[in-house]
DNA sequence: TGCGGTGATAAGAAATAGTTATGAACAACT
DNA sequence: AGTTGTTCATAACTATTTCTTATCACCGCA
């Protein structure tokens, strides 16, 4: 049997304390002779004499005392370890790794790593920016713990819940603002721009129009929602894009803004993690918190 | 139960290195339900789910990688323990300290620092200088490991063991080099010269000139063999010194040496510890080394 | 839907750590 | 010197812990 324990570390440093088998075994909660057996069996373990005995005091060896050091430093590292489970005690800690599709990303990320770093002061939080699935694979080979996403994911392996739903809005050149609110099948006659192939948001925009991905020349890719609505202000055509993103986007653009009618597009945010992450409930406090920060920037936006 | 132990760390660790139970298992030589357990007690030890079980990989949550990084540091430390003491094994490590009376430290510390550093490279030798009966006591209240002295102590507390034996030859004015010796009645009624009170060496003198401390306004107190040795230079009387300290005290002084007629004085010093110090062996071994540095002393200087 | 692979659970066996009682060594005190 | 008290070691036994084998439940996959 070759193995040293934490117990046999705990019984030598009581002893290097107290320096009598007697009151360190009384310190240990163990009784004289359990202590005396469990030293000769650390030492028969090194290989050395760790303290000598007299009639009256137990001394430390030369290198009985070098290894007292080494030992109370482990067993600080060890009670370490404990305090910072227990800290972290129901509480997310460390790292939290977050994945954010971009077409709400830039308008929230803001809000939510604020919210987040508020109620959870120690956790460290990287956020990674793509396509949704990139972020469920990610987030299936444990690259992420959680993804922020429009639903449905449909995966099985994963958990979702909803945070919001968020309306699409019409942006059109300005000089368009007084013209009425093309319904889909007007606007699937427009020059439409839409985010190249892989957002998901480009998808749910066609959908609205009733068109499939076909019909090419009848609509422009654009990389970024800000580069849609520079080029609707250079009359290139119009666009749809999240109400959450119009106070960004529009800020210094000349584009007018215009609500569809009922029923208005949209598509609901949600937030998704592995089912078999053991964190559940952090997660679910983590989508609380970005839904409370959509709830307000809804509230200064709208 | 609240006992954290090495053997949980251990398992732990195994496990975040396989990412699988059953392969874990086999590396840490037990079956696979043994470490379930042993990580289900961990986990709940501390409070903390600390890997994500899918039914196809096991996975560390993002606490359990920072504990990781930990766990890892504290096995290091504990397997490091383990090294130094295989290291040290039946070897003297760390910190010799060692006492040694005025008469014998200046003549031989050299020699024996050096001969032990030799032998004993990673060992930290550390020298006191005083006279015995605060070695001996130094010795037993265990600031230091072992002494160098005249034997006998007869301390029953402590093992003696007999290094070499040394003879004291009679330092007399230049000028006198050509009287006969002179036996140890004459001597007594010589001005003789002697170290102060409590040095061994003073008493040991006097034995041999059947005197006792008491005779005063016979004999002069000096607090050291150089100062001695200058005092018979300038014509105020006769000492004996260690043959030893020959080479160096006699260097530099216009006085002559003569070695007594049979029996010649001497005495035998030799080193000693404490009876309970477990590292005997090794003590035994330093002695050894001392006794060759004797050795080795009196064959440059004889 | 059954199969292979995986981790969890259960019950009993093995190993470990603890207990009390006692012994041996030694210092301290008549 | 004999006695007493203190201290650590040893022995024999008991309690607890840890491990093993057998089995289950779950999940992804053909």
């Amino acid at each position: 049997m070759n193995n040293l324990t934490l117990k046999h570390l705990r019984y030598f440093e009581a002893l290097t304390r107290h320096g009598h088998f007697g009151r360190a075994a009384d310190a240990c909660a163990i009784s004289q002779p359990a202590l005396s057996m469990q030293i000769k069996e650390l030492e028969e373990l090194l290989g050395t004499k760790l303290f000598e005995r007299s009639a009256r005091k137990v001394r430390l060896t030369g290198f009985g005392e070098d290894l007292a050091l080494k030992v109370r430093a482990i067993m600080h590292s060890v009670d370490e370890l404990e305090n910072m489970a227990r800290a972290s005690h129901n509480r997310l800690t460390g790292r939290l790794r977050i994945g954010v599709i971009p077409t709400i990303a830039p308008y929230m990320l803001p809000q939510i790593v604020g919210n987040i770093t508020r109620k959870h002061n120690n956790l460290d939080i990287y956020v990674h920016e793509t396509l949704t699935p990139k972020l469920i694979q990610k987030l299936a080979e444990g690259w992420i713990d959680a993804a922020i996403v429009a639903l449905p994911i449909s995966e099985p392996s994963l958990v979702e819940v909803a945070l919001f739903d968020e309306n699409f809005v019409l942006v059109r050149p300005k000089e368009d603002a007084a013209k009425p609110v093309p319904n889909p099948e007007m606007l699937s006659e427009m020059k439409l721009l839409l985010l190249e192939d892989g957002h998901c948001f480009r998808d749910q925009a066609l959908s609205f129009c009733n068109m499939n991905a076909a019909k090419p020349g009848e609509l422009l890719d654009g990389s970024s929602l800000t580069t849609l609505v520079q080029m609707v202000a250079a009359g290139i055509g119009v666009t749809l894009i999240p109400e959450m993103a119009v106070a960004v986007e529009t800020r210094s653009a000349s584009v007018s803004i215009a609500q569809f009618n009922d029923p208005k597009p949209s598509r609901t945010i949600g937030m998704v993690w592995r089912k078999t992450n053991p964190l559940a409930n952090q997660l679910l406090q983590i989508s609380e918190i970005v839904k409370d920060a959509a709830e307000g920037l809804r509230k200064t936006s709208g």
